[in-house]
DNA sequence: TATTGTATGTGATTTCTATCACAGACCCTG
DNA sequence: CAGGGTCTGTGATAGAAATCACATACAATA
């Protein structure tokens, strides 16, 4: 135990500096020393809607989806965490002692640095690296949610689907999606049946193969 | 025209105090030191998709309303600016260097005053007010964006119309709307025989009274 | 291997929205 | 006040997506 312990530190270091080259050095030595690194499964919630936000988070390892849910319970996808980057809205909410507006699960096996807010404040000021990840964090934000308004005001359902795929499999790396026609419905917030028919006239095109589970994105063969 | 300046620098104050109390008196004369105040005609453009950003701008008066544009030319609203708020997207943008990813409109006659980003990053560290105002501003309209993302994802156009009236009804304090069917559906992605024919409905029920070119929110009476 | 649960395929139907077509109303300006 | 422009009303139709209904396929496990 306090040999994981340990170990975990120690990874902690490796991949912060690699993911996060940017950040000065006394910066790093300040997240090893007063982040928390907690572990999560696959499918499993980060954050509810409603939670207190009483830190923010930087992403080690893995990858984590962010949804907005409706009071039917409905849960929209709207953007993915991955390693390198931070929760936008836990550096806004927790500055502000706020509840959390949107859910956060994780997608697979996934490492996150917990980080009090009362740091995150202190830095602002004291590391100019944190400062600019930070507004770095909030433009890229703004601009996945700027794309996914895109999509749900202009695109039709054929189109958002082939996005939503051609982005998993872009966050994944592999192009096989482990996901049910069921699972992608909810996060468009569409039906099975219809996902189902898009899939099919997809597949009949030579886009995908369709698999119990799963999805497989064909490679744009090159003309 | 020297006496012109001057009587606006005085509004500039007044109007300043007035709609940020929160600032530190120095950062107030700061602003009104270094911001540049600009008068707008109603729907001028402050800022076309692609325009490059030089500055952060705070909304003395007046009302700016923001686009995001598809390739189509077709302006799909998301949010208000009003007096005492700023353009988070700016901010960053301005931070950044980058270009604009929306369309920023006036609504009516406009003031606004215009910070350039050194300012703007000097008063980051300096100020705690501005440092506030700017996480407030960034969570304000991370909130507006999710808003936008929850009616077009979760509501049916009805829906959609009857909040964009309340909304309109909200920031220009009286509850008729001057504005025709098409620009309605335009801002909403819809199409002008869609919104007549929900308004003509809304109108039988005696929700809203339709006149030419506007259209009057009936206020809730109480039961 | 029989059973059960989940996932997928697909027709039929309904609802919502977009589009087309056109008429009438209102407004401004010559 | 006549004519052209914009705005609004409304029917007809088309199309996209949601819903209902059911069949089939696959996977796990008793």
């Amino acid at each position: 135990m306090p040999f994981r312990a340990f170990f975990l530190a120690l990874m902690n270091k490796n991949l912060l500096t690699e993911l996060y080259p940017f950040f000065e050095k006394e910066l790093l030595e300040e997240i090893i020393h007063t982040g928390e690194q907690h572990h999560f499964n696959g499918n499993e919630f980060l954050m509810r809607k409603g939670q207190y936000i009483r830190s923010t988070m930087l992403v080690l390892s893995g990858l984590l989806k962010v949804y907005r849910e409706d009071e039917d319970g409905n849960e929209f996808f709207i953007y993915y965490l991955r390693p390198g980057e931070a929760c936008a809205l836990s550096l806004v909410c927790a500055a502000r002692h706020e509840a959390s507006p949107v859910i956060v699960k994780t997608d697979m096996d996934t490492e996150v640095v917990m980080i009090p807010i009362d740091s995150m404040a202190e830095w602002m000021a004291k590391y100019k690296s944190w400062y600019r990840f930070v507004i770095e964090t909030y433009r890229n934000r703004f601009d996945e949610l700027l794309q996914t308004i895109d999509s749900v005001a202009f695109r039709s359902m054929d189109e958002r689907l082939t996005t939503y795929l051609q982005k998993a499999v872009e966050v994944q790396g592999k192009n096989i999606i482990d996901i049910s026609h069921q699972q992608i419905a909810q996060e468009l917030n569409s039906s099975r049946e219809v996902i189902s028919r898009l899939l099919k006239k997809m597949e009949q095109r030579g886009l995908v193969k369709l698999h119990r589970n799963a999805v497989e994105l064909m490679l744009r063969n090159p003309k």
